[in-house]
DNA sequence: ACAATCCATAACCATTTGGTTATGCTTAAT
DNA sequence: ATTAAGCATAACCAAATGGTTATGGATTGT
């Protein structure tokens, strides 16, 4: 189950919270803590951009006693490369390229 | 030479604005005043979020006589593209598995 | 010459946004 | 039992955002 792209896009136009996610991409799991040192703004402005990417299910979280770990979600994208599928002429060049590549294999 | 990712994703980030930019990847170059139509917006709305597509590069314009034609980018979602192949689990799985097959083809 | 069209900009407004500090609840540590 | 740590929420604020109507300049049509 996926978000409206309309979350997923406005989710990422912050770049803190691109920030946040890219770190969490490129780190694994994480708590609010550990995040709130990473991103250079207050404990609770990092918990809000936290509640937006989970609006979008850019992120999950999973409570451990006090703490909360939070993990980028893998397909969390889809939404917006499935826009840039449809409308974005450069990417979708480049995909039907290797898309046809792939249909050429198959028989 | 292309617009930095903040711009971009900011500019696609509203809903609206990406209807522009879908009209004018679908259509091609479109007056303000088609555009206009388009949207359900004003007139000036229109005007200002080609502003914000301008400055993400979205877009580019042409004056003919009292109108202005606008046209949709091809190469100009390559900063967001990017930004995906970097960071995105889901997309570039699915990119670097057809990249796979075309190097396995070059030989 | 005059009127109408196309568009951008200005001026304005309500709402949203991204940040802050303050607070309070839960859980862990001493 | 207290104290401290971790986090979310509340309350607040300045700035940005997305919309509107008003205006005016340039171009086209009559």
């Amino acid at each position: 189950m996926q978000a409206s792209p309309n979350f997923v896009f406005r989710a990422l136009a912050d770049p803190t919270r691109r920030a946040i996610f890219e770190e969490l991409t490129r780190q694994g799991e994480q708590t609010v803590h550990a995040l709130t040192r990473y991103a250079g703004v207050s404990q609770p402005a990092v918990s809000k951009h936290l509640t937006v990417l989970k609006r979008a299910k850019l992120v999950r979280h999973r409570r451990d006693g006090r703490e909360t770990h939070y993990q980028a979600q893998p397909d969390s994208l889809a939404p917006m490369v499935n826009w840039l599928d449809q409308y974005g002429a450069f990417w979708r060049e480049r995909f039907d390229r290797l898309e046809d590549v792939l249909k050429r294999m198959e028989p």
